[in-house]
RNA sequence: GGAGGAGUGCCCGAGUGGCUAAAGGGGACGGACUGUAAAUCCGUUGGCUAUGCCUACGUUGGUUCGAAUCCAACCUCCUCCA
């Protein structure tokens, strides 16, 4: 195991380098090797990601900036998509079960990751990556004949001692069968991608670290030489897991969080992180984020523009995040508005009466109105940049600034320009 | 199979008949202060057509004027014994 960000040494492969450099690298099952593999040619690597939810989020950039890096280095990357997996369900939510998904629900979530991954690494051509749904193999396994061509070559012996396993046991909790066998599989798409692929690389989060050492194993009793890497766990300076915000978690796709909402999260980097984001999701040179990171103070402020605007590049394309970096300025620098409706509502619903707290609610402040009430009580929402603390006030066609515009805002940084129509 | 224990709001956790939409803490959000940061302080933290109504303390029934609290059955988990 190495340190992520310690310097490295004797490194033959470039790409090894660079993902130390980045901070990319938390666990190698042999890095030696590795970096001699890297530094013999293109070799193909895998990261796996799972179905069930219908978008990507930040947490699924370090994988993601890791095959982006690899490509760029010259090497394939494979993009498994847990279609198989996917419909067992994650185990390792034991309390509520939760409903296994359906098939028509996770070839859906599909095609709505692959637009995410898409803008990451490159698909095109016969060089690009590829994706794959690991449904295709794992679907066609029939019960016997998976036992006796694969669950002869994993000892019980061996699966007690992973930490995911052993923590369970000795904390007296169960284990079901399904969770045990779950690593089977992940270790069987890793040697199936290396027969079909010829792919040697395994790389996944810092909990995948199990799953992915048995496929080494599995692909050593295979005659195989196959690696294993893990990225660190995405934590905020203060410790905490990252990726949610008031909204819910931050999503990579358009649809589920707009790139100017993308664009506000990186901009909202504490000082303590700026630094690290910058190596671990930009791809600009390192003297350039030393330079940054070595801001102080509200200077510092520019030096996490940059980094959203890098990173809202890389996710959404560098039109929307120059669109996402004008909308921040406009509204944080000054008075400034938002300058396209981020919201429609018909203009016929001021005629009925509409309420500012479903006005609150409908661009999604606010979850219920019982919410938008206590937020409107509390100081926290403005209509057109005033104060309004009255929860029973309505909207009417007086409220409404050129070309039948509104904008709304709740505390300092979540704004939203209403048009009605 | 037997004996004992547990299941509370986003999470942890108090609560053993009415004063309980449920203490306390964490988290989250809003306000103040700031640099759209951190720290600190204050406030809020089930829903609604809202001085009322509805939903909620594993599930389903029951006792009672009244149940998270008592009873029964069931489900799940834990501990010990076989």
């Amino acid at each position: 195991m190495i340190e992520a960000g310690k310097p490295a040494t004797r490194l033959k492969s470039e790409a090894l380098a660079v993902l130390l450099e980045r901070g990319l690298v938390h666990q190698c099952t042999d890095l030696e090797a590795l970096d001699r593999t890297l530094s013999e040619g293109p070799l193909t690597a895998y990261a796996g990601f799972d179905a069930t939810a219908a978008s990507l989020h930040v947490g699924h950039l370090m994988p993601l900036m890791t095959m982006r890096w690899l490509q760029k280095l010259g090497h394939r990357p494979i993009v498994v998509m847990g279609g198989g997996t996917s419909l067992i369900g994650d185990p390792s939510f034991r309390k509520d079960a939760r409903p296994m998904l359906e098939e028509r629900q996770i070839a859906a979530n599909i095609a709505t990751i692959r637009r995410s991954v898409e803008r990451l690494v490159d698909m095109e051509g016969p060089d690009g990556a590829m994706l794959v749904d690991n449904a295709e193999w794992l679907n066609e396994f029939r019960f016997l004949e998976f036992l006796r061509d694969y669950g002869s070559r994993f000892t019980v012996n061996r699966m007690m001692t992973f930490d995911s396993v052993k923590s369970r046991l000795d904390a007296q909790m169960p284990l079901t069968v399904l969770e045990f066998c779950y690593m089977m599989l992940q270790a069987v798409d890793f040697l199936e991608l290396a027969k079909r692929h010829d792919c040697v690389l395994q790389v996944g989060g810092s909990d995948q670290w199990g799953n992915i050492v048995n496929g080494v194993e599995l692909g050593r009793r295979d005659g195989r030489k196959l690696h294993g890497l893990t990225v660190p766990l995405l934590t905020t300076a203060s410790g905490a897991k990252m990726g949610k915000t008031a909204a819910g978690a931050v999503w990579l796709h358009p649809e589920h969080l707009s790139p100017f909402g993308f664009w506000q999260f990186w901009r909202n980097t504490a000082d303590a992180d700026v630094g690290r984001f910058l190596r671990l999701f930009t791809e600009l040179p390192m003297s350039e984020i030393d330079r940054l990171s070595a801001l102080q103070g509200a200077e510092l402020n520019e030096a996490k523009k940059i980094l959203a605007t890098q990173v809202t590049a890389i996710v959404h394309g560098p039109e929307e995040a120059r669109a996402a970096l004008q909308q921040g300025d406009a509204l944080f620098a000054g008075e400034g508005e938002i300058l396209e409706p981020s919201h429609k509502l018909p203009l016929a619903s001021l005629a009925e009466g509409l309420g500012l707290l479903e006005v609150v609610v409908s661009v999604g402040f606010a979850a219920s109105n019982g919410e938008a009430r206590r937020l409107v009580e509390g100081g926290g929402v403005r209509l057109n940049n005033r104060i309004v603390d009255d929860p029973r006030r309505r909207i009417a066609i007086g409220d409404l600034q050129a070309n039948d515009r509104l904008s709304v805002s709740v505390g300092k940084r979540r704004k939203a320009l209403v048009g009605f129509a």
